[in-house]
DNA sequence: AAATTTATTGAGAAATTTTTTCAATAAGGA
DNA sequence: TCCTTATTGAAAAAATTTCTCAATAAATTT
């Protein structure tokens, strides 16, 4: 059983044809893929995939932060598997592949400096960077 | 004529009841409004202002970086007035409402950082704090 | 002021995206 | 193998966003 299925049994879910092709399409893709394109390529894997289901899972395993969700150039998101100790990804505003790094910043000291400028009690955050990869860099 | 007008007539556009009355909206709400949100808001100003406008002139803004868009917790996006030298903003998890800061962090060192992880050059990012504002800690 | 040019508009249609409903299916435990 | 019930696919519905087009009105020129 791979690290997701375990993932998805401790919390009561039933792993199902549907949910393995998605996260197996999700997990190939080196770019971000809408829910229509995953329900696409998900039902070259298992065929009665219905983009209800997709979308049905996306949202459980977002919320199992098995999957990301980003936000692209032209304001479309798209999802990416996720892995577990990398909170933050960059896009290539180019080919959009993706790369996962763990973020070390200082976020000790960014809360403190917004917390004394806003008030505001920082918890979270979405960071997220748009670059060129190395393959683009080459190329352009 | 208001900093917004003299962006926007600066780039060739028009000024028009339609655009004031969505700038207006905006400018006056402390939580982040969606487009329909806008119309309906906006309609009370100018009345025949239609949802379309409202698309229209928020992308318009968007360019102009005159509004910004901001992702929230249930995964929709809402607008927001920008202010000229605020990059960023924090936004309260139990009330919506937004403040701007700055963001004068160590980027460079950040972007180092990631270069050497992933190969990616960094261009441009997008940071998003959630927090509590001060009057949800008092309260909460 | 009036005429002219043309960006902008509103209304409605159309396209797209997301959610809901519901009977049928199948996963996991007994 | 049987049971319970989470999950599914299909279709409808709802919500969101874009497009079309004739009418309007903002800014420039006369």
């Amino acid at each position: 059983m791979s690290d997701w299925e375990a993932r998805l049994s401790a919390s009561g879910r039933r792993l199902t044809a549907a949910r393995r092709a998605i996260l197996q399409v999700l997990s190939e893709s080196t770019i971000p893929l809408s829910p229509l394109e995953i329900c696409r390529q998900g039902q070259a894997r298992y065929a009665p995939l219905g983009l209800a289901t997709v979308y049905r899972t996306l949202s459980l395993l977002e919320k199992e932060a098995l999957v990301r969700r980003v936000y692209q150039e032209n304001g479309a998101c798209g999802y990416l598997p996720a892995s577990p100790g990398h909170r933050h990804v960059i896009l290539c505003r180019s080919c959009g592949r993706v790369a996962e790094f763990p973020g070390n910043e200082d976020w000790e000291g960014l809360a403190a400096l917004v917390q004394q400028t806003t008030g505001y009690r920082v918890e979270d955050h979405l960071l997220q960077l748009v670059g060129l990869c190395p393959n683009c860099r080459q190329g352009g």
